[in-house]
RNA sequence: GCGAUCGUGGCGAAGUGGUUAACGCACCGGAUUGUGAUUCCGGCAUUCGUGGGUUCAAUUCCCAUCGGUCGCCCCA
């Protein structure tokens, strides 16, 4: 049977691309409104480059990561995701030396992670993101937050709820954390073996446990709120305050965490709560991350972002019932028949196109029945009938397939007539 | 990485250890040799994901493998 796919690709095929080109488009227009300028860089980077910005210790870097060695001995690994990508560019180019900051821009690509496929889950997927950074104006959290939402608000989907919370800064992460060691390491015993690993390297997740979350610890755990210092408290309160404002709709989720390393201060994810969408909920996720350009070696940037999956886009849209308006279909159908018709098709049909008509004629030899046939499937508007009596006459017969009104047209005015129809 | 389940023509979907693998849709052709509907007639899987095993005989039983789906984990 020949070769398959590999696990966790798929092929968009036509018929099905055209949704997502929509949908491409949509959050192209969407970014050019918010003045985001789109960003392209290499689907692989130096496997380094991931190892600092998303973290050692993330499941991603752990045991995710599309990893080889070219043959020049460089270790290079099929992007992940897209944050590190477009803030190694934002270094490299010295876009924080533009004149005008923040510097903000969206992407929209393949990414490649090695996870077990499910719906809704696949092995390169295309995310849409966007990063706004060296700004760390909290109206900046919103109006991130505020576009993400309108691409799935313009596209038409209602069952929405956007996630929010806050990690804190450096400082207020540290006294929480510590904390939560030493409210779960006296019964660390009660816990799961994950959670026992989590402890040390990052307790957060225990609050995260679904095994554990029955456990009276997990309720009386210290929260991140509890231990927010004034500047993170302040700098949380107006992110809220603003999309209140707003009037953007969201839920603060105490618990929520992401799963990248650097993230810090807001943290936000948009869930479908649409029925039948299967148990990964999250479009899309995103947060701050102010260290991150530092640590890659650039000036301290403040930068914030999300990125979205295109695959959970549209399955949202399908769980939804959201049919998106696409338009299939064409102008005209030449329709040939004889010999001496069908010498004269190939270059009447280039008169179409070049005057701008959608247009196409049968290759297949086929009768003339079977030629309508497939003009009515490719939703031709009209259809322009070449045959033996019409080419003695210099005309052409033009049937507009609606109303199946058939008129005949001088040949060499065809186009035109086409043209000042539709 | 773990658990479960499934894999029959382009699609959907029956089926049985053994003579021709139902049916529906789609498609192609004809009735209607210059027109898209409907109707009628005909055509359309040497083959049941792949490989191996058991058997006189396997699509049907067993094993392996690949892939989908669901759950866990995690995320987009």
């Amino acid at each position: 049977m020949g070769y398959q796919i590999p696990r966790g690709t798929q092929d968009i095929l036509p018929g099905t691309v055209e949704k997502w080109q929509y949908v491409e488009n949509k959050a192209r227009e969407i970014c050019s409104r918010y003045n985001y300028k789109e960003i392209r860089t290499p689907i692989f980077e130096h496997t380094e480059l991931f190892l600092r910005s998303v973290g050692d210790t993330t499941d991603i870097v752990q045991k995710e990561m599309y990893t080889f060695t070219d043959r020049g001995d460089r270790s290079l690994t099929l992007r992940p995701e897209g944050t590190a990508s477009t803030v190694r560019s934002y270094v490299e180019n010295k876009l924080f030396g533009l004149p005008q900051q923040p510097t903000k821009l969206y992407y929209i690509g393949p990414m490649f992670r090695y996870e077990r496929p499910q719906a809704g889950r696949y092995r390169q997927f295309v995310q849409f993101g966007i990063e706004a950074m060296g700004s760390d104006d909290p109206s900046i959290d919103a109006e991130v937050m505020a576009l993400a939402m309108d691409v799935y608000k313009e596209l038409g989907l209602k069952q929405l709820r956007l996630v929010l919370n806050t990690l804190g800064d450096k400082e207020s992460r540290k006294a929480h954390r510590d904390a939560l060691v030493a409210h779960f390491e006296p019964r660390i015993g009660e816990f799961c073996h994950d959670c026992q690993n989590r402890l040390q390297t990052n307790p957060l997740r225990i609050l995260d446990c679904k095994k554990d979350r029955d456990h009276e610890l997990m309720k009386t755990a210290p929260s991140i709120h509890d231990y927010l210092n004034d500047e993170s408290r302040n700098y949380f309160e107006t992110v809220k305050s603003t999309l209140t404002d707003m009037g953007i709709d969201f839920v603060i989720d105490p618990t929520l965490v992401r799963g990248l390393d650097y993230y810090n201060h807001t943290a936000f994810e948009i869930m479908s709560d649409a029925e039948g969408f299967g148990a990964i909920t999250t479009l899309s996720g995103g947060g701050r991350y102010n260290g991150l350009a530092e640590e890659i070696g650039g000036p301290a940037t403040p930068g914030i972002g999300f990125a979205m999956s295109l695959e959970r886009l549209l399955l949202a849209l399908d769980a939804e019932g959201v049919t998106l308006p696409i338009e299939d279909e064409l102008d005209c159908y030449l329709v040939a028949m004889g010999e001496a018709a069908k010498e004269k098709a190939p270059s009447l049909l280039y008169q179409f196109r070049k005057a701008g008509l959608k247009a196409d004629k049968d290759y297949m030899d086929k009768k003339i029945k079977a030629q309508f046939k497939a003009a009515d499937r490719t939703n031709a508007k009209f259809v322009a009938v070449l045959g033996e009596d019409e080419l003695a006459n210099g005309v052409i017969s033009v049937k507009e397939m609606e109303t199946g009104n058939q008129t005949e047209v001088k040949l060499e005015e065809v186009t035109q007539y086409i043209l000042n129809q539709i």
